[in-house]
DNA sequence: CGCATAGTGTTACCTTGTAACATGGAGACC
DNA sequence: GGTCTCCATGTTACAAGGTAACACTATGCG
């Protein structure tokens, strides 16, 4: 079984290495990580979950980084467009990106008892999506796939 | 190519099908399809669009149906919960759904430009998503599958 | 009739998201 | 060094989406 948030691992680790990861990344593209937007990035590595943005607002503005709607949105959108988080559709919320880096677009598994979210690779569903909506004539340019059900933990502890 | 919103289409009869559609499935069920319920199912049909719940609110209050939102909200949690709709989670709306009956939990197509809405099969891609999650140790029980492109109407126009 | 159940109407509120404008700070260019 | 430009931030004010909770109505049923 590969490592997911869903298994236990090293979670100061996968903190700190989200966060170099990114400072690199940025440094190469030529983009900014400024404090808030890394202070973002930080929050949602340490929950491993999906949150809301007033959720991560309310934690900035406890850290005098900022207190109104937009600050939270646009580090989010900062950290959206550039890979670093992905938004949950379904969940209005968002999480820090398990492996940044790669250009994908991955799916997401949503424990729906405990919350937690992992990525998987989507690769193979949005092949066979996209097959089918060629049918139509449809040409696809993204697809979200969010499914929701039980993670190994919650599965073990329902059964 | 198959016969979706897409495509040009007989449109009073896709309504009026629709419609007879869910009142004998309704009989056959022993729902109740009341008149708020029916005329929420028409308004969906009628733009054959992704509509939000405010919107369709608006239809039924210059209608005299009902004026606030927990009407339109009832209504559409019946009209998806028995498959005559379903809610499209990227863009906070709902459609109507094209085939009910088949118990199906179908992938969107929604085209970025002109907001038209087609289901179409996601087997394949539900079946691709729950064998890459059972290699995490994951069981999927619901999955929405939405991807966002051109439709082949825009997509024409656009080249 | 009297009751239970399901649907509707309404108030009041919460959460999520954004437009628009003012401020500040760092690099580019002269 | 000045100043211009670009980008990020701060703030106000509001739009859009969604729900809890309660009172009322209709309908079927013993």
């Amino acid at each position: 079984m590969t490592e997911t948030s869903f298994t236990p691992h090293d979670h100061g680790a996968c903190i700190s290495q989200g966060v170099e990861e990114a400072v690199r990344q940025c440094r190469e593209a030529g983009l900014k990580l400024t404090p808030v937007r890394r202070r973002v990035l930080e929050i949602l590595l340490e929950r491993h979950r999906a949150m809301g943005a007033y959720e991560i607002l309310d934690r900035l503005r406890e850290e005098g980084l900022g207190s109104q709607p937009p600050v939270a949105y646009r580090a989010l959108d900062f950290l959206t467009a550039n890979g670093f988080a992905h938004r949950i559709e379904r969940l209005n919320a968002f999480v820090a990106c398990t492996h940044a880096g790669d250009d994908h677009t991955p799916a997401f598994l949503i424990c729906r008892n405990c919350s937690r979210v992992a990525e998987t690779d989507s690769t193979l569903p949005r092949r066979a999506l996209a097959e089918a909506a060629k049918g139509l004539g449809f040409s696809v340019e993204r697809a979200a796939v969010e499914a929701e059900g039980l993670c190994p933990a919650c599965l073990e502890s329902a059964s």
